[in-house]
DNA sequence: TTACACATGTAACACGTTACATGATTTT
DNA sequence: AAAATCATGTAACGTGTTACATGTGTAA
């Protein structure tokens, strides 16, 4: 369902043809939330008869340039304030690292190098975005304010990602368990329980 | 795929149901690799249709016990080393972030705040489990051990998302903009300027 | 004129969720 | 005796990917 959202939004911004949207997902958007062109073109069809969009212009070679309607900036709007925001994460390298411990050493040091670089990449590449954009290379629109705000959530996510792999080298090297102590805090009631039930041994 | 090999190094550590794989994803899995009972049914059937794994024991109420075989430990382990990641991430949190400028201050500033919220008990939930590793309360076993960098990752990436939905409260109630400058460092050349022109007002 | 980028779409498949369906054992 | 939990499965649907298919305009 995000899809549809994703695309209105875009399409709040400024008028665009699938192409354009398909450009703007792989260029921008890939990292965050990957869509491929038979899935926008798909959505577009179904926003259009839905009356959420409509063709702005026909360009060359088939384009169609479509364009958000009053109807669909009110659903939009909707989805914003009423709709419960979906908290499912989908992350293979952190499902991955459940099972490390059937990793050799080396293979294991090797990968955790890997990931370590890739997400220290992904961060300088956002880090180069967001500085652009408090160059003010971009205007000060207002949803270019809000790029800057989805632009910090890409740094400081792959940030925290680089760091893990690294700490998760030196934790895993170790002759056997050097793990740092985590303060504890206040123990929380429900959830807690049911989580280190489930992460014991059994 | 992922859910496929998930299966199989959970059996690795021991023999386990259809049941028990269930409450395992829902309990201590949810937040980073979310299963439904019918998909894991159905994956268990296909992996014992390839011989990775087969059944342990049978129970009462047609309980059934899966075991992994040679063949499925090794497949795990060409995954784990073989298969290159897959660093797809889908956030919709984050996706959101990037049409907050249709939204009201006041409904920003409330959505923004419950986000805050939710982030930072997830990330004390993480942290609540991952003292009761660094007590022992586990023992010492080699996938405790992995665990606790799961955890770890759990509660990186809360704080994270934590820290970064109370800047973006910030962030966006100032008058107009007051974006903490990031620094730049060397710039990177072949996909930042593909980035640089996407996140463009055109 | 040949190659490349533009531009859209369909079909088949893989993955994931929700709803439906059934029945056995244990606890209250 | 009723309710809760255990335990497995199917069917329909929604979402996302890959491969296939087609044709146009522009630049080398």
């Amino acid at each position: 369902m995000s899809l549809r959202y994703a695309l209105l939004g875009l399409l709040a911004e400024q008028p665009a043809s699938g192409y354009d949207l398909t450009q703007r997902f792989e260029q921008q958007l890939a990292t965050i939330w990957p869509a491929k062109h038979p899935q926008i073109y798909g959505e577009l069809s179904r926003l259009a008869d839905a009356g959420s969009i409509e063709i702005d212009s026909e360009g060359p070679r088939g384009r169609k340039v479509y364009r958000i309607t009053d109807a669909g900036r009110a659903e939009m709007r909707r989805w914003l304030t009423e709709e419960p925001v979906d908290h499912t994460m989908r992350i293979e390298p952190i499902l991955r690292s459940l099972f490390y411990w059937l990793m050799e050493p080396d293979d294991l040091e090797r990968h955790l190098e890997r990931e370590a670089a890739y997400y220290r990449e992904q961060a300088e590449v956002f880090k180069q975005v967001a500085a652009a954009k408090d160059r003010g290379d971009y205007g000060d629109a207002p949803h270019v304010k809000s790029m800057r705000i989805t632009v910090e959530a890409g740094i400081r996510l792959y940030e925290a990602l680089a760091d893990w792999a690294e700490w998760a080298e030196t934790a895993s090297s170790g002759r056997s368990c050097e793990m740092p102590r985590v303060d504890a805090g206040e123990p929380f009631a429900s959830r807690t329980d049911e989580l280190l039930k489930g992460f014991g041994t059994d």
